[in-house]
DNA sequence: CTGAAAGCGCTTACAG
DNA sequence: CTGAAAGCGCTTACAG
């Protein structure tokens, strides 16, 4: 039972324990230059009085904040949670504390406002979701201040010590393999907005697979998105307006892909008997419509652990895996291409 | 441009400036007492150098850390990503950062962990998200730590200083209303799980509704549900398989009302011209699913804002408000009552 | 209106 | 293997 006086020092357990602040440090830090009944000793002391060492002192003294920053400006709000989750496993049981700071990508100050965010909290290390990850002066600013950062992205944006990445355009090829094997030809793509590294690795992905099978990608069945909702109900609209429309869609996120799902219902186009519909993310919302889409999952908190372990613990084996494979996860959006179109 | 030297201190902005220390730390606190002039010419040269106070000497000097916490349970990432929106508003341009920490309700070392979590942070305040907030002891836990804190429910949980709230009742009420308006007579409910306190409010907003209009409620029209998608299925499957099934449903949520979306065209149930669905939250999948969902939207965002107000900035205009009315939105799911069932 | 001294609770060389 | 001294960069009474 801890009374209702201040918290103990390091100054209570020292002379409690009867040795110098210094040994205590020493305990505290796990210092191997200690004699075994010495650390008992003060172990025994530490518990007795409920010390807990205060951050704020540590931080003045090794210059050094025990805090991670996630930095990030992605529109999914499960993927952001995810992540948060996945960071705070590998920082659970430590004193680190996790930092959140969306930004905003399109604003002129973004670097200054994170040059003086890093400088005023003084972070330990940033953990960078994208898109904002693909931004290279970022991660030169992070470098400049001594900050430690990993970045996450749909493809491997820094060496391994500093990145964590899926495989966005293995998978996309697969899945649109996937498509093939059903017996689709004329498959579409709503892809992701420019810029964006993810678009370009699923777009390369969907192409790789399509020159594989020898299959003709005319330029209008390439429609371009936003990530967002609406782009994918206009974009699905587009290509469903047309007089040869597809019979399958890989649509580069899920929520284009429920856009599209409405465009076809508008038009009383049935999925998946008459249209084909792949999705990107595994979002709540994919399983959650109807039908239940197919869609591609990434272990997002595996790799936000990983990106964690890089920056607090970069000798754990768990910090060293660098890339993720996502995988398709077949629901009920896709069906064999129907016969007569 | 600042030299790659290390940062400038209290020190060197007195010195340059030709002042003591303490007259530095006035003008960062914004002291009243000081010449215009003085504060000038510190100001000056607080610019010239690039000088950032540090958080943790400030930290340790003051026996508190400049973090706000988020301590949350909610399982909708979206409102937990909004709320985060929110604080960040509030603590925008000043030295605060958040912190978050997503609790396991379930734990029986829950408040110990929370406690060792405060104790170790010193946070300066945390905002409580339910349905974590409705815990009584968390809020003791804080009181008697001498942390801030805010929580944030369905109904008042504290007073103002300590709490921001929807008005769950009268706004399910009113949905109940504008069914009843619509024709509808029976009416099922599916019900948030027990010990929640927005399923409880949502409830009797729901029976006040009800009763109101003189309209039975056979105990077979309230099912309960867990707030989560599976569970809205299987509740209104066992609404709809009944041999007089309802004409509508209210759903304590939107998850668990696109489930029972999903439970109606399972059976070829056409919403919302054969049954009407209304849901809470306005979840992105509300607007996303089809047809797009009628149902409550509340304003996270500013709760959140006027709870991180209440926090860092007590006297601010912003930092009053408590009470946050949610409101109707009206899309598709709703439709007159059929004539015939 | 401004300053000199002590203190917040730790860690870092440097000794021994 | 352990300790005494100085320092991290601020703020807090207390003077003046």
């Amino acid at each position: 039972m801890s009374s209702t006086n201040k918290n103990p020092t390091i100054n209570d357990v020292a002379r409690v324990a009867g040795v110098s602040k210094k040994t205590v440090s020493r305990v505290i830090n796990r210092s191997a230059l200690l004699k075994q009944d010495t650390r008992e000793k003060v172990e025994a002391v530490i518990a007795e009085l409920g010390y807990v060492p205060n951050p704020q002192a540590r931080a003045l003294a090794l210059r050094r904040n025990f805090l991670l920053g996630l930095l990030h400006d992605n529109p999914n709000a499960q993927t952001v949670l995810n992540f948060q989750e996945g960071v705070l496993d590998a920082i659970r049981d430590t004193e680190f504390a996790l930092v959140v700071r969306p930004v905003d990508r399109h604003s002129p100050e973004m670097l200054d406002d994170i040059r003086h965010f890093l400088e005023q909290q003084r972070l330990y290390g940033v953990l960078i979701l994208p898109p904002i990850s693909e931004n290279d002066e970022l991660a030169a600013l992070c470098r400049e201040m001594g900050c430690g950062y990993v970045r996450m992205g749909s493809a491997q944006l820094d060496d391994d010590e500093h990145a964590v990445a899926s495989n966005d355009r293995e998978v996309v090829e697969s899945a649109v393999d996937y498509l093939v094997e059903a017996g689709h030809r004329r498959i579409a793509m709503i892809k992701g907005p420019t810029g964006f590294r993810s678009a370009l690795e699923r777009y390369e992905g969907f192409m790789t697979s399509m020159k594989k099978h020898g299959l003709d990608v005319p330029e209008d069945m390439i429609v371009q998105g936003s990530y967002r909702f609406d782009s994918g109900l206009a974009a699905a609209g587009e290509l469903l307006d047309r007089g040869e429309r597809p019979t399958a869609i890989f649509s580069s996120n899920d929520e284009m892909a429920a856009g599209a799902l409405h465009a076809a219902r508008q038009r009383n186009i049935t999925v998946p008997s008459d249209l084909s519909i792949i999705g990107f993310d595994d979002s709540p919302i994919a399983a959650h419509i109807w039908p239940p889409m197919t869609t591609v999952s990434w272990p997002i908190r595996e790799m936000a652990r990983a990106a964690g372990l890089k920056l607090v613990a970069p000798t754990d084996e768990g910090a060293q895996a660098a890339r993720f494979p996502a995988k398709l996860v077949q629901r009920q959006s896709v069906a064999p291409a129907p016969k007569k179109i």
